[in-house]
DNA sequence: TCTGGGGTCCTAGGACCC
DNA sequence: TCTGGGGTCCTAGGACCC
């Protein structure tokens, strides 16, 4: 089925920036979370938030990412507890990605701290005669030497290979790793079978307990299960997927993310929300906040989602898609309170989070529509409505995004 | 111990069209 | 008069990743 004509193997590899925002927040504030030994990121120790990375010293006493802060305090009172500093983020894994793109002619993306690369023609051409290691170690040097941020590099023919090949790489104390790993050609299927199923990426909790219930645990289990018997366990897609991957096997290409998909905004409140006024407020903040975002980044919505997390963490969502895509707070707005109100009609409960997203985005904004249904006419935004969100832009770049504040505008 | 915020991808059902 | 299937778009929900 996949499977083209068997071509060379790749050379893949994988970027991976060393608890990348314990390295942030060092940078943000070197005199403070720079010369903290015990150091957690994620939010104040006060917040409902979670660990989002955290110092080995402090993984010592048991703190992981993903746990929420009020626990990981607990367990070690006397780490310092910092926010993520978001704006560093986008910027420092721009520069990381500016610089692997001269290694490799194609670089992923995959999420602030993770680029894939793939090698295959430039091992041929400019590295040829080198290792892949080699050349990863050097890739690794150039990108610390150049933006601060020290990275690890896994290796192999594919991205799930290089992807598993990070862990190993990590220079942790006793782990032995220098920094790069490389999984040689022909190696994939053994060093995946030592492996459990929960460490293979797309295998998260639920999958894993859907695994277990048939006692497989490890790569090696489901490794020995006639294909058959996958299929009727799991579907014939599902099945595939890990028949696959339990031998080391993936095709997917290393691609340039085009487009984002969709961009969002969403809070979680200190304190639950019962009123509806309040809600709205928040709602109309976080409106604005995506809309600006959208025009920053030159995009237009079609789809407008809303979503409520209420007390009991039921997550609701609520969409609607237009016809025409919209960049400003003045037409989002209305949608965005219609399907609060839809989905406060259905539940009416205290809410601990609230969420809007854009999607269905496209390139800039759409001039001359089709003619439009009263109603959308409404919501559609004029030519002068797309000149004040672009001065309130001008505004905010030179004075900081809390400059202007929802309110101080005239709504027309 | 009380569970973030940014995303992507997949599924399933219904509407609608041909 | 009744039966049908495929394709696309939309919505809601959920799993997963870092």
């Amino acid at each position: 089925m996949s499977a083209p004509a068997r071509s060379r193997p790749r050379s893949i590899l994988l970027a991976d920036c060393d608890v990348y925002y314990v390295q942030l927040a060092r940078m943000a504030d070197p005199e403070g979370a720079g010369r903290a030994r015990l150091l957690i990121v994620g939010g104040s120790a006060e917040s409902r938030g979670v660990v989002c990375s955290a110092t080995y010293e402090v993984r010592k006493y048991g703190v992981r990412s993903g746990m929420p802060i009020s626990r990981a305090v607990k367990l070690c009172p006397q780490a310092m507890c910092v926010p993520v500093p978001r704006e560093l983020t986008t910027r420092k894994s721009e520069e990381i990605v500016e610089v692997l793109k001269r290694f490799a002619p194609d670089v992923e993306s995959a999420s602030p701290d993770e680029a894939y690369m793939d090698l295959t023609t430039t091992m041929e051409t400019v590295y040829r005669g080198r290792t892949l290691a080699d050349v990863a170690h050097m890739i690794r040097a150039a990108v610390e030497r150049e933006t601060g941020i020290r990275v690890s590099m896994g290796g192999g023919t594919s991205k799930l290979v290089a992807k598993l090949a990070v862990e190993p790489a990590k220079p942790r104390d006793g782990s032995g790793g220098d920094g790069v790993y490389v999984v040689a050609p022909g190696e994939e299927e053994a060093f995946v079978a030592r492996l459990k199923l929960a460490e293979i990426p797309g295998i998260g909790p639920k999958f894993q307990e859907q695994l277990a219930k048939r006692g497989w645990f490890d790569v090696k289990d489901v490794v020995a299960v006639p294909r058959e018997e996958l299929e009727r366990a799991l579907g014939e897609r599902t099945a595939e997927w890990l028949h696959d991957v339990a031998r080391g096997i993936d095709d997917s290409p290393v691609q340039q993310r085009e487009e984002p998909k969709s961009m969002g905004c969403e809070e979680t409140f200190p304190r639950d929300i019962m009123s509806d006024v309040e809600l709205e407020r928040e709602l109309l903040q976080l409106v604005d906040r995506v809309t600006s975002d959208l025009r920053e980044e030159g995009y237009a919505a079609r789809t407008v989602t809303v979503k409520l997390k209420d007390s009991d963490f039921t997550l609701r969502s609520a969409a609607r898609t237009l016809d025409e895509a919209i960049t400003t707070h003045h037409a989002m707005a209305p949608v965005a309170k219609e399907l609060l109100k839809q989905l406060r009609r259905k539940r009416r409960v205290a809410a601990r989070l609230i969420g809007v997203s854009a999607s269905h985005l496209v390139r800039g904004t759409i001039e001359g529509q089709l003619a439009l249904f009263e109603d959308e006419r409404a919501a559609r935004e004029t030519e002068k409505q797309r000149e004040l969100a672009a001065a309130m832009d001008s505004v905010r770049e030179k004075f900081g995004r809390h400059s202007l504040k929802l309110g101080m505008l005239p709504e027309k």
